[in-house]
RNA sequence: GCUCCCUUCGUCUAGUGGCCUAGGACACCGGCCUCUCACGCCGGCGACAGGGGUUCGAGUCCCCUAGGGAGCGCCA
């Protein structure tokens, strides 16, 4: 009994609180965000926080910043990080009650008083004989009354799933197509542990069907998981929603992502610098194809083009320079004030905000964003362009010294002879003119004593790459021009002087 | 061990029996764009894991082999 179409899709992100996301579960978030976007239907938030072991309130905390940060906003789910009965699975006891009592009544469930040495011993026997490591039923057949009699007596045990035997279970994944498992391979489950709290099977599955999920898109490790969970919601008389598996993630190395490996954290990548929408693009097209691919979109967009039925059935794995290229072309199409505000987040980038003056913002960004991938890009730039003190690198120096002071004085008259108004190119044209250089004998000098000012951070020579400097050139005042030309031609002298005395 | 899943250029992938001498994107290499880097444009390199079938015809269907993965938990 599965959900079927036509009804409002309502689709959901169900971490559990025990540890960061990672490129892999905020794929699954997106996705879910995406096919509910797509159809014009929900997307809900539940925190699954049934391992009183391991889940910590902090990494509730910061799982919604990461996913706030991403962009995928939940339209029902958890405000904060205080668990509330709606949302955290920890306080949804009540809803879980009665249905443990109907797997009872009904028969479809059963106290299990087995030891969990015990079960460890089976399965170590099992394994050793060559097979699946199963529950071998031991207390399926145990008298309902004795065992309700002991566990009023206080004896420790789980309610346990009779799983039918000798059934076909037959589904439809959404992106695997038709799916057939014989019970026979399923052992009997967990439904509820001795302490009394619901099992990740059961809790999954139910919140599913209470919170009306009609489509649920989750990793591939879960595949085997869907027979028995829709075994069990058949069992409590609730629909199940349909499920959908995406292929595993893999690292650059081809080896699964794992919360240990902390470079592909959200948190490790948003430190970095990547742009939320730069992850959203790359994760979209990871195990998914766009029959018509939008380019570097929003989350619109990329919602308006997502298909469950393009996403692959390989494990994709994640390449780096890919992600590179999204955050370029994402920053390529963000407007300055984005950039700004972008920067303004990250640590280095404060420092190129802060260095431009305002009103040159514009121009700043226009000029240096082809340059750009990451925050610490802009400071060099800031820094070089709206320099105080100029004193030139080694590289500069040698370009300055090839060139011959008599060309900086060119230079320098070409510039103080030009009218106002006059552009980049008559100046230069006006260089060329008068001293018959052409080409990067005519810009390399030029661009050296323009911007070949050491600059913190900065590798000698960085000068020589970025943007052109024609573009650059508008950037500054007169005055400004005339101040660095006069300092290169102040280098010059000082290096003849020293060449003079050897 | 058992059950299930997967396998097209370096990477992500298109491809649902003839439109495939296998297409695109990213990466890489070369060229152009009056200096460099980037952008853009043009071009290049580059793949159906292997073997058997079925078929007039197979990347597409079937079987086997190899390789990879998942599940078999009082983890999710």
């Amino acid at each position: 009994m599965q959900k079927q179409d036509r009804e409002p899709i309502r689709t959901r992100f169900a971490p559990s609180p025990t540890g960061r996301l990672h490129l892999g579960n905020a794929r699954t978030a997106l996705f879910n965000a995406l096919l509910a976007r797509h159809a014009g239907g929900e997307f809900l938030l539940r925190i699954e926080d049934t391992d009183r072991e391991r889940s910590r309130r902090e990494y509730v905390a910061a799982l919604l910043e990461d996913l706030r940060w991403l962009g995928l906003a939940w339209d029902h789910g958890p405000s904060g990080a205080e668990p509330d009965p709606d949302w955290f699975q920890s306080r949804r006891e009540a809803h879980y009650a009665p249905l443990y009592a109907r797997l009872l009544a009904t028969g479809a469930a059963y106290w299990c008083f087995c030891t969990e040495a015990r079960l460890a011993r089976l399965r170590q026997r099992q394994r050793a004989a060559g097979r699946p490591p199963r529950y071998d039923g031991a207390c399926a057949r145990l008298d309902a009354a004795d065992a309700e009699r002991r566990r009023a007596a206080g004896e420790p045990a789980v309610l346990r799933f009779r799983v039918p035997a000798g059934r076909r279970v037959r589904f439809e994944d959404l992106v695997r197509g038709p799916q057939e498992v014989d019970t026979d391979t399923l052992g009997d489950f967990v439904v509820r542990r001795a302490d009394g709290t619901p099992a990740f099977l059961f809790a999954n599955a139910v919140d599913d069907a209470l919170m009306g999920i009609t489509h649920v898109l989750r990793g591939e490790d879960h595949l085997s998981n869907t027979p028995r969970q829709l075994l069990l919601l058949a069992a409590v008389g609730l629909e199940a929603p349909r499920y959908g598996h995406l292929p595993l993630l893999v690292d650059a190395a081809g080896r699964p992502l794992s919360k240990r490996l902390g470079s592909l954290s959200l948190d490790a990548l948003r430190a970095r610098g990547y742009l939320p929408a730069a992850l959203c693009n790359h994760l979209a097209r990871l195990g998914h194809a766009y029959a018509e691919d939008p380019g570097p979109a929003d989350l619109e967009a990329l919602a308006r083009g997502f298909d469950p039925a393009r996403i692959g059935r390989a494990p994709a794995r994640h390449d780096p320079a890919r992600l590179d290229a999204w955050q370029k072309a994402v920053l390529e199409r963000l407007d300055p004030g984005a950039v700004r505000a972008w920067l303004a987040g990250h640590p280095e980038g404060r420092r190129a905000v802060e260095r431009v003056p305002r009103a040159r913002w514009p121009d700043f960004v226009a000029a240096v964003r082809g340059n750009l991938r990451f925050p610490e890009d802009a400071v060099r730039w800031a820094e070089n362009l709206f320099a105080e003190a100029i004193a030139y690198d080694a590289y500069a120096l040698d370009a300055l010294r090839a060139a011959g002071c008599d060309f900086l004085d060119a230079a320098a008259e070409a510039l103080s002879a030009l009218p106002p108004g006059a552009g980049f190119r008559d100046w230069t044209g006006r260089v060329a003119e008068r001293t018959g250089r052409r080409g990067r004998w005519l810009f390399q000098p030029l661009r050296a004593a323009l911007t070949g000012i050491q600059v913190s951070g900065a590798s000698p020579g960085y000068w020589r790459q970025g943007p052109e400097l024609g573009r650059l050139w508008s950037l500054w005042e007169r005055g400004e021009l005339d101040r660095r030309l006069e300092a290169a031609r102040a280098a010059c002298r000082h290096l003849d002087a020293m060449r003079e005395r050897t």
